[in-house]
DNA sequence: AAGGCTTAGTGTCAATCGAACACTTGAAAA
DNA sequence: TTTTCAAGTGTTCGATTGACACTAAGCCTT
């Protein structure tokens, strides 16, 4: 290990938070204001939600921290999915403008934990003012540009998501303790972006033992009434049964 | 985005090499020499290959000059697996004693972004001076209390290597270029830690077009001569085949 | 030269799983 | 009462899995 010479770049967490509303897998992200607004006329963009660790916290308390403060919300699902740490991703103008305000050190390299949580979107509620001009929930589809390399760390949680789905029974941290089983299969349709058979479906999800049935059924809707489940939780908490394999197009099995 | 006062941790790449002989499955160590032995008797211990990550590189680049300043290799099978930051990563008495020889600032906190390396064992040179006191292939099995959390870190790379293992046809990255079917199967079943049935393995090998058949046997030993087969790498480089599904004891399968 | 030793290599069968596929049910609204 | 809408339900066929035991080929020993 040869003495290196060069700088200290800071460390900082961000985190790619998911939600499930109207049919969409949304991203929570915050808007936020450049000072001095040097750039045309849209003054605000969007970034995710993050912050630099502090030195009493670890990785994961600095995460659950970012999140807590953003959201309300503590206990939900969060996970660690990769660091980025190229030497540019703070070139663009409108960041170095912003963290002109913003930091001690602007011109310092930092490198990000990204971290990646999975909310029932519907507990969220924005804690004003911690995060600058508040946040929005956007669709996966509709992202725009965003701050630093942040659409980088969004794809990379995207692309995490899809693997992580297919290995462990995760979906449900996006659904409302009671859901449906049609609620289960579109959540399901819309992380893996391919449309699943009904009946195989329900019957893989029974047998599989990760739902349980409850007695209760949906009122007032102008069809029949759908039954309501609850994820097993228990079943999954200590990893017992932590590979779940969710065979996908084109893949192929080997071994025992 | 508040601004916080803390300090600066510097950030470096720790490297969990893996290889295979002698039917197992090996760490490349680095031996590490304290200065000043403030310690008992042994005044060497083991360490993971690391290295600060400098201003102009990014992380992989860094984790790929520890990997060719230790071994001489470029090239090969490098994958971030995860980043730790414990506060306290740093406190045994012995690291502390090194970290004062060796860095400007010892007190620093440091964040490690791990690395897994997968290398066929007989290609390494260990570069000679360039990590202190030499290097040892160890065991899996008798990897002694390391320096910092390395232990852990190493702990990360197995468990996330025999995950990735089920998902990717990586294996091959630890054997040479021609190798028999048996040698493949100890590989696996050296890394899943059970045992796998002859025939399964081979009909499943075989029809998954993972890998193919070479005319030429073995030559010299002194039973029936094996065949020898090659990685069908070509088919696996652009991600067209990305996910392998190995099925695992207790796994269940949702979905088409 | 014969027999022994060691690892390579081979096939079948039963059970399970995966994928494709269409009609009936229950509630509210018209 | 009829219409509308999503829920819910079984079967069949082909492919895959897992269990299982003997023969083949080369070297070594005597």
């Amino acid at each position: 290990m040869s003495i290196s010479p060069s700088l200290n770049p800071h460390v900082s967490v961000d985190c790619v938070i998911f939600g499930f509303s109207k049919e969409t897998l949304r991203l929570l992200l915050i808007k936020r204001t450049v000072p001095n607004a040097l750039t045309e006329l849209d003054d605000s963009y969007y970034a995710l939600p993050g912050d630099l660790v502090r030195d009493n916290e670890n990785l994961d308390e600095a995460a659950a921290r970012v999140l807590q403060e953003l959201t309300g919300l503590t206990g939900i699902f969060l996970q660690q999915f990769q660091a980025f740490g190229d030497p540019l991703r703070i070139t663009k103008a409108k960041d170095r403008a912003w963290l002109q305000g913003v930091r001690q050190d602007p011109d310092a390299r930092v490198i990000t934990v990204a971290y990646m949580a999975l909310i029932e979107s519907s507990k969220v509620e924005i804690q004003p003012g911690s995060f600058s001009k508040g946040a929005v929930w956007l669709p996966i589809g509709e992202i725009p540009e965003l701050a630093f390399d942040h659409n980088e760390i969004s794809e990379g949680a995207l692309m995490a998501l899809r693997e992580k789905v297919q290995i462990q029974p995760i979906a449900f941290e996006l659904l409302p303790e009671k859901f449906t089983m049609s609620d289960l299969q579109a959540l399901y349709e819309t992380i893996l972006q391919r449309d699943l058979d009904k009946r195989n479906f329900r019957r893989k999800m029974l047998n599989s033992g990760v739902i349980a049935a409850l007695p209760e059924k949906q009122h007032g809707v102008s069809n029949k009434p759908a039954r309501y489940y609850v994820f097993n939780r228990n079943l999954f908490e200590n990893g017992q049964m932590g590979f779940v394999n969710l065979k996908m197009e084109g893949s192929f099995t080997l071994f025992n």
